[in-house]
DNA sequence: GCTTATTGGTTGACAGTGCAACCTTATGAC
DNA sequence: GTCATAAGGTTGCACTGTCAACCAATAAGC
């Protein structure tokens, strides 16, 4: 009565392909909460604000495209025009008329923008190292780094992110 | 004067230790929403249902209480509750008090949701394969997983989940 | 037995994000 | 130049998820 006919081969708990699977996604949640917990408890800003105003502070003159942003931080258009408010809300980022585009928008971080992201690196630096490198057995990481790139790039593109932009991903390396 | 002073050094785009934790978090976002748009696209279930489901198949006699499911597929309890309430809406799922714990509910596979869920573990395996098991190199896999697994456990337990591990969150020194 | 603290679950208010529709400006065909 | 098409951004709307407050019921002290 309470042994419940086999469920489909498919459904199998033990089917050994979903191991690494789940193994990935649980990782991922809990390291990524835990970076952003820590971000908002000492300096009230959330993992994809901080990474937004990192990658601003990365771009030349400190300014950058909405769209190259978007692209960056992986969120859609809306995305970005939705955190970029918040962020101008609270004085970090400037909105500014792109002069080669009349279309276009630009972003640019603010003295106070650039101050909150220095204070705030520490934190996400300490981070990473305490809840990711540290963990990683020091001769895995680099087939981790490579592993995560291969996956990505195999994964192709993201929704609306489709655009094809093969020169943006040129060098950096 | 283009030329910036340099940016704090933690900011440095160059700084290796950030390399590795953006490939991590790129191949999460990546390859999960692909698993996402496959599962909704044949099946009409986002990756999370599905993931409901499964646990919910795995469980002796197809029953599960809502806090073990809560843990199981990370989400906090009221994200259960309302996921739980979309799926009972569709009739893939009843709700079912709890005998031992009158408190307690518990969340029961329909007959209509072991199907719908066998329909849809075709696809999400085939998806993992494709975009998870065969871009990994073989012998990195173990490696992986390994690791995944290690991250998961040191970066603990995930916000309200806490409850059980009052030594993990002494004292941050 | 009571009384207090804990736990399981649901609900209300709300934050964050994607999609589709829209406007504006560029770009390409002719 | 003119028109059609594509691209950059913002806005309306819906969906999913969290947090905090809450109720119900169990467990622990005494």
């Amino acid at each position: 009565m309470i042994v419940a006919e086999p469920v489909a081969r498919p459904l199998s708990p033990h089917d050994a392909r979903l191991a690494p699977w789940r193994a990935f996604l649980e990782a991922h949640t809990r390291v990524s909460r835990r970076l952003d917990e820590e971000l908002r408890a000492e300096h009230d800003l959330s993992l994809a604000e901080y990474d937004t105003l990192l990658t601003i502070a990365w771009a030349p003159d400190r300014r950058i495209r909405m769209r190259t942003l978007a692209d960056s931080v992986m969120l859609s258009k809306s995305g970005v025009t939705r955190l970029i408010d918040r962020l101008v809300a609270d004085g970090l980022v400037e909105r500014s008329a792109c002069l080669a585009d009349a279309r276009g928008a630009e972003a640019v971080l603010t003295p106070t923008g650039l101050d909150r992201l220095r204070a705030a690196a520490t934190t996400h630096l300490r981070g990473i190292d305490r809840h990711f490198l540290e963990v990683v057995a020091a001769p895995d990481l680099p087939i981790i780094e490579r592993t995560m790139r291969v996956l990505a790039d195999a994964a192709g593109p993201l929704g609306e992110r489709a655009t094809c932009s093969p020169e943006l991903v040129d060098d950096h390396s």
